[in-house]
DNA sequence: TACCTCCACGTTTTT
DNA sequence: CGTGGAGGTA
């Protein structure tokens, strides 16, 4: 047998990858390897003929890296990985929907809600039943409904314990009736609904557990509990379930993750082997030391320490900057001299902790003349062009998508208002139909009408005696205007794309839709047009791709839905990559600058207020680091503009977790000590030139008797180290505000406290 | 219907 | 400080 991809594997990897038939975990650190096992394993299995490549599943988070995932095996196996199980949990789940859309309770052409279809859809709702949007606002109602299905909890599963969370079970209800008239399912439902169809269905069941002997896990770490459950129900008893993932880097319980799952995956499938990997490929070992030792302070983990055969390399470079700006500054010059050393922008990355944060660097960044990339932010199926377009699609396959007609029903603008849609929407539920059903249905009456009578006035008469009032003629006529046109055009687009291919039944939309020449007329609509151009394109792809075996609209349609695609035009040229901390989870880079390194920022002061979140805040840190191949900035700024305010932070207490011979500072600063601890903190110190030493009244005039000022580093005997924020009263009544990082923030007399300048 | 002004709000996010 | 949503006006 040649398996010469089993060379160069470690030993923990190479007894992962050759395990036997048998449920594992794969505890594997930071740069260990990981996609490699999980991928190498798959061609294992499959060359040592315990399967064919039917008979596995393996299932990862994001399409990216089931691409990666898919990839990697064809380079090492001659086969078709086309009809291979390898995708995200949300495209697995609409692949197995699709083909038992009737055992699913689904129609066949059912579509996918993006998030904000999902939230214009929960709008709907609440308008239609008058739901209160204050004390409700849909997006807590979203949220509530998601994490419920997240949790696998249906609308009667929700649990009432107020008024408040009785309503928001009424809402669920009526939203899940909605989706189901419509024959629409947002993201969650695909598992939910997955979920569902296995468990009642026991023939069905029973035939995937046949088949997927083996099922394979990537980030498993970051699975809720649905997809846990989910997981469990097609393994069964019998097959194997390969997990691989890291506790140390579970960013997304905010969301729903739950790295418990871990430890449930090794009771329920009674999981003998819990296979480490800890070496690491990337890093050089002082940033390895410096992740090591920050993650050592969280307290719930499996437990893992990473090292590496590399040298030691350089320190950690830390940067106190005096304000945003100087930080800014500072990264713009360090990145060009880094670029200058021959090392190239995309092998370099900023991160911060929130999107906020990047403003003020690409400002920098722009100044400078440097390219750079954002990730994140809009992406291409999210743009509200395409978006117009693919409800036009949506709206010719289907009768009953009530979310795609009212996206387009007047746009382009064609005269139909809100009254005369509000008309419409009576009429629809007044019928038990859907909004185009209505809208057909209406127009071939009145059309019907004038046929018949030859004028509009006895058509208005007999539908005013119809229903005896005379409001109703004038939204009659309203709806004549512009209802009829619209009808008349989705219909003959209907017929005109009936038998085009798919490219050209977008090319048609976009031509016959009036999208095309609203855009024309626009002064910004050049950029959409263009996209418009990119979708004819994409489906030009989609269609000949040779992975894809369904290319009906429908299946381009759930394509867009699952994969939003990429964000920027840009994504192929060389620039620097700035990204949150979240987005750069997976990556690598050959230097890596982690910025506004603040206390309340990073760690961020709303996730302390949560139960697991200063180790939340840790492991997303322990990831920052551990995204650097061989040299790792760290940069913070003693104030900075935040919400139009400027704040006073103190350096992160991450710094106080990282040992100090790891650490180089490069600039004087030295405004805060970061090791001595709190009470010790003292020092030796050297202010930013910012003002002069004044305390404020309340007016504003500067007290210049009295020795503090806004932005002082100052120290008290109790609460340690700390930053004087704000300050109010003059002589005797004078008081500061002082930001002492871990201990809070403090109002204190001056009389009284005894403060002494850092 | 389109544009404008005012106000509230501001952590992380894939599918 | 910037943005996005809501509400009012031309």
């Amino acid at each position: 047998m040649n398996s010469s991809f089993l060379a160069g594997l470690n030993e923990p990897q190479l007894e992962a990858v050759t395990l036997p038939h048998q449920s594992a975990l794969i505890l594997a650190g930071a740069g260990s390897g990981k996609t490699r096992v999980l991928t190498t394993r798959i061609a294992w299995l499959i060359q040592a003929g315990q399967i064919g490549p039917s008979g596995l599943l393996a299932v990862t988070f994001t399409n990216k890296a089931a691409k990666e995932m898919l990839a990697r095996i064809s380079a090492m196996l001659p086969i078709n990985t086309r009809g291979m199980w390898v995708g995200t949990f949300h495209g697995l789940c609409n692949r197995m929907l699709r083909a038992h859309f009737r055992d699913a309770g689904l129609p066949q052409l059912f579509q996918i809600l993006d998030s904000q279809d999902q939230l214009a859809l929960i709008k709907r709702v609440m308008k239609a039943a008058n739901v209160d949007d204050e004390q409700f606002p849909p997006r807590q109602v979203a949220w509530f409904i998601n994490s419920h299905k997240d949790a696998g909890k249906r609308a009667k599963d929700a649990e009432e314990y107020d008024g408040h969370s009785r309503r928001m079970r009424e809402v669920y209800a009526m939203y899940e009736a909605q989706c189901q008239r419509e024959g629409v399912v947002d993201f969650a439902e695909l598992l939910l609904r997955c979920h569902e169809l296995l468990s009642r269905n026991e023939l069905l069941r029973d035939h995937y557990r046949g088949r997927f002997r083996h099922i394979l896990v990537d980030e498993f770490q970051d699975t809720n509990r649905l997809q846990y459950l989910w997981l469990r129900l097609l393994a069964g008893g019998e097959n194997a379930v390969f997990a691989v993932g890291d506790d140390d880097q579970s960013i997304y319980a905010f969301r729903g993750a739950s790295a418990a799952n871990m430890q449930d995956l090794q009771k329920d499938f009674a999981v003998e082997k819990v296979i480490k990997l800890e070496q690491n490929y990337r890093s050089h070992g002082h940033i390895l030391d410096a992740a090591n030792a920050l993650i050592e302070h969280n307290e719930r983990r499996l437990g893992k320490n990473l090292w590496t055969s590399e040298g030691k390399g350089e320190p950690l470079r830390v940067y106190e900057a005096g304000t945003d700006l100087d930080e800014a500054g500072f990264i713009v010059d360090e990145v060009k001299s880094l670029h200058n050393e021959g090392v190239r922008l995309n092998e370099i990355a900023l991160l911060y902790r929130s999107n906020a944060q990047s403003r003020v660097i690409e400002h920098a960044l722009f100044n400078a003349g440097m390219s750079y990339r954002v990730y994140g932010g809009l992406r291409f199926f999210e743009r509200q062009e395409i978006k117009h377009a693919l409800a036009y699609l949506r709206l010719l396959a289907s009768d009953e998508d009530d979310g795609a007609l009212l996206r387009v029903i007047n746009f382009p603008t064609r005269g139909i208002g809100n009254r005369s849609l509000e008309q419409l929407q009576g009429l629809a539920k007044a019928q038990e139909t859907s909004l185009w059903r209505a809208a057909k249905e209406k127009t071939a009456r009145s059309a019907e009408c004038k046929v018949q009578s030859g004028s509009a006035s006895a058509s208005a008469s007999e539908k005013g005696s119809a229903a005896g009032n005379s409001s109703l003629i004038t939204h009659h006529s309203s709806l004549g205007k512009g209802l009829p046109a619209f009808v008349v055009l989705i219909e003959s687009m209907r017929a005109a794309t009936a038998s085009l291919p798919l490219p050209e039944i977008i090319d048609h939309v976009i031509e016959h839709s009036g999208l095309k020449q609203h855009y024309q007329g626009e002064r910004e609509g050049a950029d959409r047009l263009e996209n418009l151009g990119e979708l004819v394109n994409a489906a030009a792809g989609f269609a000949s791709n040779d992975q894809q075996d369904d290319t009906s609209l429908a299946a381009f349609l759930a394509h867009a839905a699952l994969e939003a695609g990429d964000n920027q035009a840009q994504a192929g040229m060389d620039a620097l990559q700035l990204m949150t901390v979240h987005s750069a989870k997976g990556l690598e880079f050959h230097s890596v600058f982690i910025s506004g390194l603040e206390e309340g920022l990073f760690p961020h002061e709303n996730s302390l207020t949560e139960a697991d979140g200063k180790e939340e805040e840790r492991r997303l840190m322990y990831v920052a680091l551990t995204r650097a191949r061989r040299r790792l900035y760290l940069s913070f700024a003693q104030s900075r503009m935040l919400h139009g305010q400027t704040r006073y932070n103190v350096a992160s207490s991450f710094f106080h977790e990282i040992p100090e011979p790891l650490l180089k500072r490069i600039n004087r600063g030295g405004a805060y000590a970061l090791h001595a601890p709190p009470s010790q903190q003292s020092g030796s110190r050297q202010r930013y030139g910012r003002g002069k030493v004044e305390v404020y009244s309340e007016r504003g005039i500067p007290d210049a008797s009295s020795p503090w000022s806004v932005g002082q580093n100052v120290v008290h005997p109790k609460f340690g180290a700390g930053i004087i924020v704000n300050a109010e009263g003059r002589g005797g009544d004078a008081r500061v505000q002082i930001n002492f990082g871990r201990a809070g923030t403090k109002w204190l007399a001056l009389e009284y406290a005894k403060l002494t300048p850092a």
